[in-house]
DNA sequence: AAATTCAGCGTACACGTGTTCGCTAATATT
DNA sequence: AATATTAGCGAACACGTGTACGCTGAATTT
């Protein structure tokens, strides 16, 4: 019967994952994590560590990763749901904006390491969000019949407003995540409005 | 003859400050930046550094308030090439990405301590941006006979945009940098048509 | 000319860090 | 039942860190 050990092993595993997660906070970054500590909080032993990861920098690559596969979860999550009828534009913010509300550590580390000093982590983060972005072109070329080169500006643009706006929540109370929410669901609304006007000015050119 | 020793005083602080901000824009961030490290760079024994600043903290502060005034040079270079007239967005995406290029080690610390571990650095450079928000909101609302409410959700989405492609210049070679400027200008031109579009929507309603 | 101030230095200390190396004991394999 | 594997441990090492203390020598004041 094989599994019982690493059963145990991929708990512990977790245990260090949650370890650093708990560390994570708003005056306590990622470059300031040790493997000590983490190590401690998880309960084994500093050495016993590496039987996980190679080294600290191999962990905070999986708290990346781990991070983005949530997000883009929630978001399909949601879309789901907008088949079911409702605005597309404020059920995805608004997803967007609880992933921000109950993965706040999470959200930090991606946003730290977005201009953060390692380079590895910086093209992670980047590729997250490249993610974000490509699905958001893809529905907007099938769903909506933009053209990909517009469609690219339009995401992006979106995609820009809607992580700066998550950043800010980090530091919001309540209310004014509430109010954060409501402005960033009008300005993506700005921004859909206003490419549509940038399609019929180039599509009237070409007649 | 009172001013030899002084003068002299100034010059290794703005050593220290200058050597700071060189270990910032290479390899390490604020937070792992030594006392030592800087102290060497500066040419000085490390005890000395305390002849200068009480503590890490107090020199992080000053190279924050330097990198805000610098911002602020900045928007204030961008108001005068807004009153020579041209085209106000690419003037002032322009200046702004000049900035990024010209001050590269200065806009990442403030990137940095945007989503940083110091609240206190946090809400300064969270007030750097409401400042330049401001002035754009100013500028819709005298110029461009926009209402209040709609100039602002019009220039926070701007200046969410702006710093965005601001912090992706920084890994960008000057190719890309080029090319992010174009994609900006045209982003922040969506944007400027979503605006005057739901102005339009606006008054439709009201009569 | 004598006295005072003080920027900068060298030594020293206590502490936390990442990482190596054998070892143990429980699990898995044969 | 005998053997091989391996998660976890404890000791130890080398290093970098911030900073306290007392001293020196030059600039400044008296």
């Amino acid at each position: 019967m094989a599994g019982v050990r690493a059963a145990q092993k991929e708990k512990t595993r977790r245990a260090l994952i949650q370890a650093a997660m708990n560390q994570l906070s708003a005056e306590h970054g990622y470059a300031s994590l040790s493997l000590r500590e983490v190590a401690r909080e998880a309960g084994i032993a500093p050495t016993s560590f590496y039987r996980h990861f190679q080294n600290m920098e191999e962990l905070g690559l999986t708290l990346v990763d781990e991070g983005g596969l949530t997000l883009r979860q929630l978001l399909r999550q949601s879309r789901q749901q907008i088949a079911k009828g409702g605005s597309i534009i404020r059920s995805s913010v608004t997803t967007f904006m609880e992933f921000v509300n109950n993965n706040t550590a999470i959200f930090r580390l991606l946003l730290q390491e977005k201009s953060g000093n390692s380079r590895e982590f910086r093209l992670a983060v980047q590729r997250e969000v490249e993610h974000f972005t490509a699905e958001l072109v893809d529905y907007l070329v099938d769903e909506q019949q933009f053209d990909r080169d517009l469609a690219e500006l339009h995401a992006d643009a979106i995609a820009r407003i809607v992580f700066s706006a998550g950043a800010d929540a980090l530091d919001a109370s309540p209310a004014e995540r509430q109010e954060l929410l409501e402005t960033t669901i009008a300005q993506v609304r700005i921004v859909a409005r206003g490419a549509e006007a940038t399609r019929a000015l180039a599509k009237s050119l070409k007649s």
